[in-house]
RNA sequence: GCGGACGUGGCUCAGUUGGUAGAGCAUCACCUUGCCAAGGUGAGGGUCGCGGGUUCGAGUCCCGUCGUCCGCUCCA
């Protein structure tokens, strides 16, 4: 595919409501609810409920599935979210995450400090407010004194994780350039104004792979992995014409980037990012073997080289990639003249894979419901439901996205055979309860 | 943090010039039906975001606070 070009924030042609139409599904249904909501909410902050779980779980496992399981060439840690401010110092995020702002008293905007040389741009005033620094990292102290020699930070990347233990891995594992390292965790960012629903949260999950490489191939592997990635999203259902490549100006670029290229989704609020993918170069290895004195270098025994590797880092966020699959799933149509809403996700996402319903209350019914149940659990997330009409309960099944529903009947007695009916069609097929757990992974498409 | 709008049961909302809370949907139980949100009966659920003030009396007026949305900001 190619990059287009278009400016970021195009206005998106969505239905304005479709942002509304979600995040009350997300609430009504169980998938994310606004944390200590009891005590009047606490901004920017979200629980996830018993879907919205298995969604976020799901989303975290395609792409460790994808960028770890399914290669030879990158393995995975799990870092320390607390980390001490050195770290940071040599990152550049204690300098470059921070920014000296005042506000102009005339006419309320904005300003960074550092930026700003005269009067006021917008206004001509020159009634400012005293500068503050702001830093987006979250501090907090390691110890039960709290003095400077205590000072710690909320990590606001994952990557840092994978650079400072890059010498580690390289020891225990045998890898060698080009070979990546990956990591799902949480990361914290004080953001001055946190955005739309679970997009822009102070708490948020990374999924971040930090690819190491020899000096003159960041520019191949950036490539690469900028068509993998895009590649992830439209094998998991996303809607090509929703997605878009959009690399980065030279002023928007971050301060260890050479390069970057955005995933981009058509959000209802316009065109917003899903994943980065930049070219940090040698930067982060490099400055910190300078402030550490580790060997953060390799050596090739076949050139008898020494160097430090570029680095090609696809770094995604976790909660916004599951809200863009739920806003690009969301459907409403008819089924037999009736509306319905629908989310078309895929299996690998859905909250659940298979809901087991019993046609009926009626005892063997649910005896046999159970069986059926038991027969699924070990290989499908699973619901099981007797309330309510059984038009009722696909209906149910369908607005949280479930693809396939295993109906047991009255003749399921007799033929030992149970209807399964699919999400999208609505279709049915008979099938007998000896070959539902292959049949049904037939349909998953998955080897 | 600043400016603007808003905040009533799980959801969507109604509540008239201040007089002591309603509807639809949803949920649950029973009956009925037996493959696409059917019907009947009944039930649970709200100190009207929270705190204070004015008043004989406040969901309705005033102040503060928390939260949501839109702008300034940012990037996973």
């Amino acid at each position: 595919m190619t990059a287009e070009m278009e400016a970021p924030g195009t206005p998106a042609p969505t239905s304005g409501d479709l942002m509304d139409k979600v995040v009350s599904l997300c609430k009504r249904r169980g998938f994310i609810f606004q944390s200590a909501e009891i005590y009047g909410g606490f901004r920017s902050t979200y629980d996830y409920g018993p879907l919205g779980v298995n969604m976020l779980r799901n989303v975290k496992n395609a792409w460790w599935r994808s960028m770890v399981q399914l290669r030879d060439d990158v393995v995975g840690i799990d870092a320390a979210i607390l980390s001490p401010p050195i770290v940071w110092e040599v990152s550049g995020h204690l300098h470059n995450f921070t920014d000296p702002l005042v506000d102009c008293r005339n006419c309320h905007s904005r300003w960074r400090a550092d930026k700003l040389t005269g009067p006021c741009p917008n206004c001509g005033s020159t009634d400012f407010t005293e500068a503050r620094p702001f830093n987006l990292m979250f501090k907090t102290h390691a110890g039960p004194v709290e003095d400077e020699g205590t000072v710690a930070y909320l990590r606001p990347e994952t990557a840092q994780g994978m650079f400072i233990n890059f010498a580690n891995v390289l020891q225990t594992t045998r890898k060698r350039p080009p070979f990546g390292i990956a990591q799902i965790g949480k990361s914290f960012r004080n953001e001055i104004t946190p955005q739309n629903f679970v997009f822009r949260t102070r708490e948020f999950e990374q999924m971040e792979m930090e690819y190491f490489v020899p000096p003159d191939e960041g520019p191949r592997w950036h490539e690469y992995w900028m068509n993998e990635r895009y590649k992830w999203y439209v094998e998991l259902g996303m809607p090509p014409e929703k997605l878009r490549l959009r690399p980065h100006g030279p002023e928007e670029l971050s301060h260890y980037s050479s390069a970057t290229s955005d995933v981009e989704f058509l959000f209802p609020w316009g065109w917003d990012e899903l994943e980065g993918i930049a070219n940090r170069t040698d930067y982060d290895l490099r400055r910190h073997a300078e402030a550490s004195g580790a060997h953060l270098d390799f050596f090739d025994p076949a050139t008898g080289e020494r160097y430090v590797p570029h680095v090609i880092e696809p770094a995604g966020g976790v909660t916004r990639t599951m809200m863009a699959f739920l806003l690009a799933g969301y459907d409403e149509d008819e089924v037999g003249g009736e509306a319905r809403t629908v989310l078309h996700l895929h299996h690998r996402l859905a909250p659940y894979q298979v809901a087991v319903l019993p046609l009926s209350r009626k005892e063997q019914l649910e005896s046999m419901s159970r069986e059926v149940l038991h027969l699924l659990q070990p290989h499908f997330m699973c619901d099981y439901d007797v309330t309510q009409s059984i038009g009722r309960r696909y209906r149910r099944h369908d607005e949280i996205g479930t693809p396939w529903c295993v109906t047991v009947d009255f003749d399921s007695l007799e033929d030992r055979a149970v209807t399964i009916r699919d999400r999208d069609t609505t279709a049915q097929v008979r099938v007998k309860v000896g070959e539902l757990l292959a049949e049904l992974q037939a349909r998953t498409g998955d080897a």
